[in-house]
DNA sequence: TCTATAATCGAACCGCTATTTGATTGACCT
DNA sequence: AGGTCAATCAAATAGCGGTTCGATTATAGA
């Protein structure tokens, strides 16, 4: 292979990564393909040798993010904790890659409706892109529904273990998974409590919430 | 005075209702003038006659619903109502007001990101716009704060008065409002619950977590 | 050394969108 | 009747932003 011209290398994942920073920052469509590549020193152009277009790197974007957290949620769902033990974890793993890398968190949330609107009402007639976009964008959402029936299946096997009190599980679920989404909101490093302490807090609180 | 040449009037606070509509289906970058207009029978050049510009817009929006939730908190506030049930009653309420109208519960929530980003910069550097706007927008996070503020006093007077337990008031507040704002997401009208029975789940659950 | 190709850039294209301007319409008041 | 003013629109403007294209550079291997 050969690289660019000057001397520091770009990769794909650098330019996730700063894509994200730039998006949390801005939004999805405020955020310009210039804004981005001038995070890693790059011109506008240059990113089209890397992503197809925009929505691509985008989703490539949410797609990194919630295979990471999936992947240790997966970890603690297969372990032989109680399920309250379990929960306790999912949590605070949940909650810490939320404070440890807000700008991909925040994306997850928030940029999810640009998402939704990007591409698909075919501006651009090209078959072949729409398709795979199509078909990555439907996957998304297939593990983002996953992923929340990794906590809505840990309460309700709490529940009917007995560890838990009786509820709406699916409710409450995404009540806990807003609450854990939120924190990307408002969350600062540096301030009153470090990712771990808030993340000891919502622990915590879900688990009084769900106690007999 | 006089109206326009046809028959049906459009004033104000149909476009804020409007917008608020188109806002929550796309976002407010995505969303143009052109959408708002059509939502409201109306050209994007009327909207000018209406409101200054679109930055505007998206702040009155914003403004009409903070205060209508607002005014429905202090009435609870000044009750004289255990703290737990004033709790109650602002839960229900907030939940209710975001079930009831998604889309400015939603703009509240998302749209936050593009008011800060809105102007400020000073594109044009028409000060007298800039200085109204800054202040509207100050005066916009200011209430925030306080709506926020009042779900927080009512969590420390309860605690205070040996209703709840002790917990750290700031960060269950706002796992409080997470959970609340991520309803204005996944909540459909004609979905398993209705937004008073939501409401419902989200008062027992919370109840829960403080029960002494 | 020579060659293929990865990585990058500058410049140009094109469409879209916020906003301005000037004209038109008709309701209300006198 | 006439005047005023609110409300609206069509058309023009200006600039921005995604994307494409062709050229350039430098590295890895032959």
């Amino acid at each position: 292979m050969a690289r660019k011209p000057a001397d520091q290398s770009v990769d794909r994942e650098d330019i996730l990564w700063a894509a994200a920073e730039v998006l949390h920052r801005n939004g999805y469509e405020a955020t310009t393909m210039k804004d981005i590549a001038a995070q890693v020193n790059l011109t506008a152009a240059s990113l089209y040798h890397h992503f197809k277009n925009k929505d691509f790197l985008l989703l490539s974007v949410l797609e990194v993010g919630l295979d990471l957290t999936i992947d240790k949620l997966e970890v603690i769902e297969s372990s032989d904790l109680t399920n309250a033990r379990k929960l306790s974890e999912m949590i605070r793993s949940h909650v810490v890659s939320v404070t440890g890398n807000v700008a991909v968190g925040a994306a997850m949330v928030f940029e999810i409706r640009a998402l939704l609107n990007a591409n698909v009402s075919g501006k651009n007639g090209d078959g072949a892109f729409n398709d795979e976009f199509a078909a990555r964008r439907n996957r998304f959402f297939a593990r983002r529904d996953y992923f929340e029936s990794l906590f809505r299946d840990t309460v309700e096997a709490g529940m009917a273990a007995g560890e838990f009190r009786q509820v709406d599980a699916a409710i409450v679920t995404r009540a806990m998974l807003g609450a854990h989404n939120w924190v990307g909101v408002w969350f600062r490093e540096g301030g009153r409590l470090s990712g771990e302490e808030v993340a000891d807090v919502m622990v915590d609180t879900w688990l009084a919430a769900l106690r007999v």
